[in-house]
DNA sequence: CGGCCGGTTGAGTACAATCAATTCTGGTGG
DNA sequence: CCACCAGAATTGATTGTACTCAACCGGCCG
């Protein structure tokens, strides 16, 4: 049980988040123990979809919730004049299927291929209410979703769209981190128009923002879904983000 | 203490919010019972602050979570080039505090005088690992959380300074009638600039912006604090959401 | 009365959206 | 293996919107 290969290990629903009140140096845990996935188990149901299937839709009735084993699916919602706004990408140990009033408040979509574990909602509530343990971990789930959300508005409250594809990457690349994977390279798993749709830009200001920042030595783009950030300084004056040093902020007000 | 005007009615803590699974027709409810107000009640101190005083500031250890319970609060955050971010407005009944890994992501400050209850977390933390009930109902408000911050991220991504604003009535009116408040005046409690920096738009744009609705004959200025919706139709269709009375929302639910 | 703060308005500019043409890429079948 | 194709991505030219900077207004308070 010491090591854990796949970020799941193991068997049942998985969840990994960082834990609102202990400090982890930026590295996710998992938030269940072998006997809560296993109680989770029981009452879930394995579901596969195809990539670019979907999975449900906003409006739908919600009587279930998902935990994603495999696979990136993306929850989006229609925008007007056509457009689609990504909410979210989900990948391993996410939960999705978030409901108001008993209706999804989004669609989800399978970006490649997926496994997920189907968990009904009545039987869930019923075992969350009889369970404080699993219930206070899946809290700290929904923290970090909404932390992630909240992050998300950050990034579309810039005006550059350069800052934004910057962002993004850099999101993508803490992602990895906290996954316990290599980061020196950064994986993209979506294409251009879903970064687009993210990112609040156009399909051709995400290609145009690439290309500066490869033109100005920050990245290097080895093909559509892998990028490389080179200067590391420069990237981080543009995201604003100096790594948690406080101190550092004071001349960040230049140019 | 003079009178209770107050939606929570009663002592102690309080939360309202829409519950994720059950339809409310966009009302919200106290989450809480009798009984588990007075149980946060007896953990929990009341604090106050003046108007424009700092709760917390990002980076902060967190040591306790607030429960709004009369003024209104902004959580912020710095973005590059000194701007600020506005990551939420709460109000009554909210919940905030919200820490990663043990320290507060956002700063909060008090937009009027305020009055909350402190709850530090330890024994927050350690009643809620016992009271599977009470979490659930706070699980519930995160979930509401959630959908704010989504919520805020979509609105952030519309291309038009108008559409924000727009969107950005919408919020607070359909808070006014959740709230169950007369809803025939919008009441926006901050002012110009706040707007802008929720909305992602310049101070100047947000004036721009009602002047063009007002022009448009969509708005009627009272105040700086007081706005009416005279055109309904004009006003859906700038925000793209055709009405969507909860009675056309569970026949969206059907299959 | 004068200064300050929040807000409005104006002129010029920069940046991303748009529309459209072109190239690149990966997959398929001959 | 290559030719071909369709979709993805890049690039170009043009336009429009919102930012910037700055002047100005009007209420409020000392």
């Amino acid at each position: 049980m010491s090591k854990t290969p796949t970020p799941s290990g193991g068997f049942g629903p998985s969840i990994q988040a960082l834990d609102p009140w202990t400090p982890s140096a930026g590295r996710m845990r998992q938030l269940l123990t072998d006997d809560e996935r296993a109680r989770l188990a029981v009452m879930s149901t394995i579901v596969r979809f195809k990539k670019g299937e979907i999975i449900y839709q906003e409006g739908d009735r919600a009587d279930a919730v998902f935990n994603l084993n495999s696979g990136i699916v993306t929850t989006y919602s229609k925008a007007p004049r056509g457009r689609e706004h990504v909410v979210a990408f989900l990948l391993a140990d996410d939960l999705f299927g978030l409901s108001a009033e008993g209706l999804y408040t989004n669609s989800t979509r399978a970006l490649t291929a997926v496994t997920a574990y189907r968990l009904p909602v009545a039987a869930l509530r019923s075992r969350l209410t009889k369970d404080a343990e699993l219930e206070f971990h899946i809290m700290c789930k929904l923290c970090q979703e909404l932390r992630q959300a909240r992050h998300h508005a950050f990034l579309l409250s810039q005006r550059s769209a350069v800052t934004k594809l910057a962002m993004f990457l850099q999101l993508f690349e803490q992602l990895q981190i906290a996954k316990g994977e290599p980061a020196s390279e950064i994986h993209l798993p979506m294409d251009r128009s879903d970064i687009g749709e993210y990112t609040g830009i156009t399909l051709a200001a995400v290609s145009r923002g690439f290309r500066t920042l490869t033109i100005r030595g920050i990245i290097k783009v080895r093909d559509r879904h892998h990028v490389r950030i080179v200067d590391r300084s420069g990237f981080e004056k543009i995201t604003g983000d100096p790594p948690q040093s406080p101190t550092q902020l004071v001349e960040a007000g230049r140019n």
